[in-house]
DNA sequence: CTGTTAGCGCCTTCAG
DNA sequence: CTGAAGGCGCTAACAG
């Protein structure tokens, strides 16, 4: 059975207040009789129990604020459904998560949906951070009165925040540049097409596909095309390029599965794609041999993890690593029939 | 703020026990009140507090018992990994894990495990079964008393469990399969080596393999070897069927990957490999290249699921699916530089 | 500086 | 059939 606060006061010879006081330093305890407790929590391997402290904790109502910078998407929507199953869990321990939308990359609203957040009294802000001088000033000053602000699939360069969540996107860009490089058997000639790199993690997997091609043999990439935020003006640019090049017959896709899909039957000629990320129209290209490959940057767990870490800070206090990093899953045909 | 039984009390003029007793079924209640606790309850969303029923259920000490079927081996080890991750979660719910080890495949030690684990009161069982009469008599008998077993890794035909936790055998298979195709460049020759079928889930894998080289075209399957568990037997065999088709190019692999790096290593050619599991050598050899890729089937992930289940059953008497399959994931270079 | 106690939500036992 | 109360381990407020 393990060990309580009250087997270690008895074994003290003093209070539970006095133990608990002493093992969380909350002062006002004779360092003495501190040192001496605390040695007797080690030896009898104490470790507080953490839904105990749950029950307590339950009536601080901790709030945590979501705050997108998209009104969704698929991907998103994936990523809510983490931030869901995680409220799930959390909501017996007295905390709650309220999502904030935004109009797509308007930073002004963002701005405000953090002002919005504030004065709702929440307790720390989950964000997919627009990268702008705003919203970067707003975040450093948060993170400078220790307010707790958590980065969720991409990050800012230089802004302090306790911690920041994201796919390892270099590595990501690498992966996908060599399951290219694997489906074409080491040979022709492959384009990349890749979001707008403002927001960095993007330009973290641009640079991992380019580091990729660069030290490898095999298939040649022609030129890697950043695509704007646009479905219908990204189709166009990507209907010109692939028609433009009638060599390149690999292609590899982060966007809009939907837009790719167009773009590829538009160009009339068989082309093999690898995309990344997991949505309904991808699921069903892969089935039906439309596109070889795809991967999956773990959109759910992303989600899931984001609140899960200000749980354990409301809960003990546990400060996260600066940095975590989900992994990213590659998917064949056979991988979800 | 969610509901408590308190809330619904008041709001149904009774007193807390009896709307626990109305929820919970544990009768004694007149059945009007408890329709309309029951009503009340709908209503206001009401969600039992996991943590506060978990404060509770710490007083009933319940017991896992894991019973493997071998002393250990690096497979395992993550599968332990995963089991104590869950056991952290438990204490402090007042649940604990025993694991009984046993000498390789040694049925009559199973046997006498799966005893003396409900001697020393264990309230369940997680066990990777020998497929054995006495083993496969021994948990039907279990079961039919209500007894809660729950199979780990691999499974036994028509012997009934509470829920059978393992990776999805047959798809794992057919992704192995798609792996040398797609590393052969779909042509050449290829052998498989897996382990005996004696374990079940060791048969479908191999139907799986068979399955995507049937309906596939591409490289060629000159046959499926099956290796036995001894490492040096299996070296022999694996050296002389390599040596005997000097044409084979590409090699899928299941079993202690040393044994088929030292084979590859004796064939003293150009071989192109996938091998399952990610063992420490696995690892190092998809690093340096000797390998293409891995397949890795969630060892760890299906450990810490064997218990969490278990945990829910305890907890509030979930009963869990009859057969929970893990995810494997594919692995090269890039995965894990 | 230290001890005591109420209470978080639920479950169980014991009275009524 | 129903209510009251104690207790799970921890925290915080208060009394000493």
């Amino acid at each position: 059975m393990p060990t309580t606060l009250k087997d270690i006061a008895a074994a003290a010879g003093v209070s539970i207040g006095t133990v608990d006081r002493a093992l969380k330093d909350r002062g006002r305890v004779n360092p003495q009789v501190a040192e001496k407790i605390k040695k007797l929590a080690k030896e009898m391997d104490y470790h507080p129990n953490q839904i105990a402290s749950g029950l307590v904790t339950r009536t601080r109502h901790y709030k945590i604020a979501v705050i997108l910078h998209i009104t969704q998407n698929e991907f998103f929507n994936e990523i809510i459904k983490g931030i869901r199953r995680a409220e799930k869990k959390i909501r017996d321990y007295g905390m709650s998560v309220q999502i904030y939308t935004c109009d797509d990359f308007d930073e002004k609203m963002q701005l405000s949906n953090i002002e919005k957040a504030i004065e709702e009294k929440a307790n720390a802000i989950v964000i997919v951070p627009i990268n702008s001088p705003v919203i970067r000033k707003k975040i450093r000053q948060l993170t400078c009165e220790n307010f707790p602000v958590v980065f969720l699939n991409t990050y800012l360069n230089k802004v302090p925040c306790l911690s920041s969540i994201h796919c390892d996107y270099f590595r990501s860009g690498r992966i996908g540049a060599m399951l290219v490089n694997l489906i074409s058997g080491r040979s022709g000639y492959a384009m990349a097409f890749f979001p707008s790199t403002v927001m960095l993690g993007n330009q973290s997997r641009k640079k991992g596909c380019e580091d990729y091609f660069t030290n490898t043999p095999g298939v040649h990439l022609e030129k890697i095309v950043e695509l704007p935020n646009d479905p219908k003006l990204s189709l166009q640019i990507m209907a010109k390029e692939l028609a433009e090049a009638p060599h390149v017959e690999y292609i590899l896709f982060c966007g809009d599965a939907k837009t790719a899909l167009s773009a590829m039957d538009v160009a009339g000629r068989p082309l093999h794609a690898v995309f990344y990320d997991l949505s309904t129209e991808t699921r069903h290209a892969l089935q039906k041999g439309h596109i070889c490959a795809a991967i999956e940057q773990g959109p759910e767990d992303q989600g899931y993890e984001s609140i899960n870490i200000l749980f354990h800070y409301f809960l003990s206090k546990k400060i996260p690593p600066k940095e975590i990093l989900m992994d990213s899953h590659i998917l064949f045909k056979e991988s979800i029939d």
